[in-house]
DNA sequence: TTATAATTGAGAAAGTTTCTCAATTAAGGT
DNA sequence: ACCTTAATTGAGAAACTTTCTCAATTATAA
């Protein structure tokens, strides 16, 4: 079986692993082509990168890996105001992301800051809040200033 | 042309003028359906929904009216792990939702917590946060405690 | 090594969204 | 009220995206 260096390779497998899952080339790949990018990556973008590495890899297996690796939380969905089919490593299975609008790099930050408001609001409005999606949209420090 | 009693009405014709945008019945009915609904509704629950209303809408008219109507920040899209190709009324440009994801509910909360926090994560990470999207899941007052 | 169930690639099928264009119509000026 | 005009619409075609099917392959555990 191929061997890509992904620093987390090793997790990955235990965690595919544990769900019962085989530790294919294409799903690492998949995963490693997700680390190596700061920036979010459409399904086609995956599908080129990944090629580069599997040249066989079909489409129809992107869209199953993207599928059992976000359920399994090694990667998360990115969402925009008009779609959301682009997707990004996940250092962390409860990371926010906040999104350069100029330059597409993410950046993950884990800790959430309002789960003690979460529960106020639950009081007041009879929800029981049981999960919650944030992602903040900016601009980098790279690109800040920039004309575009 | 056709009148809906859209308690809102008056106000979205007032946005379309301001905008330079026709009030046609179609937007009127799109933004009608949407109002009705306390759920959030597929593209094609209200083309369904619109059609009872003005039988002959084409669907590329429902594309083009959810655009516009999102657009002006009459109505706002829903997100979802696996998509956002649902649609909800916008009682407000900045609410937020609660999704109830047993009855598909949805409520609004206008307020916003953490306008304090985000300052203080521009300055930790260098990014300029120009927008944020925020979402929560859980299950309703009605829901709560039931099987399904 | 072998058996087995999971996974894959390829292409077909299904589903979704956008485009094109002639016909219609909302809205402002007369 | 009646033009005029540019925006909007419906319908179907085209483009694009996603899922399905199934035989071939392969990761894994015994």
């Amino acid at each position: 079986m191929a061997h890509f260096p992904c620093a987390k390779e090793i997790d990955a497998k235990e965690v595919l692993k544990e769900k019962g899952l085989k530790s294919t080339p294409q799903r690492l790949a998949v995963l490693h082509v997700l680390h190596e990018s700061t920036k979010y990556l459409s399904i086609n973008n995956i599908l080129d990168k990944t090629k580069e590495i599997l040249p066989n890899t079909g489409l129809a297996t992107i869209y199953r890996t993207l599928d059992v690796l976000a359920d399994i939380g090694l990667i998360s969905r990115v969402h925009f105001e008009d779609g959301c089919h682009t997707y990004t490593y996940s250092s962390d299975s409860h990371g926010h992301h906040i999104v350069c609008t100029k330059c597409n790099k993410i950046m993950d930050f884990a800790e959430c800051p309002f789960e003690d408001y979460l529960e106020n609001l639950s009081k007041r409005t009879g929800f029981k809040i049981n999960n919650h999606f944030l992602q903040l949209f900016g601009e980098c420090n790279e690109c800040v200033g920039n004309a575009n």
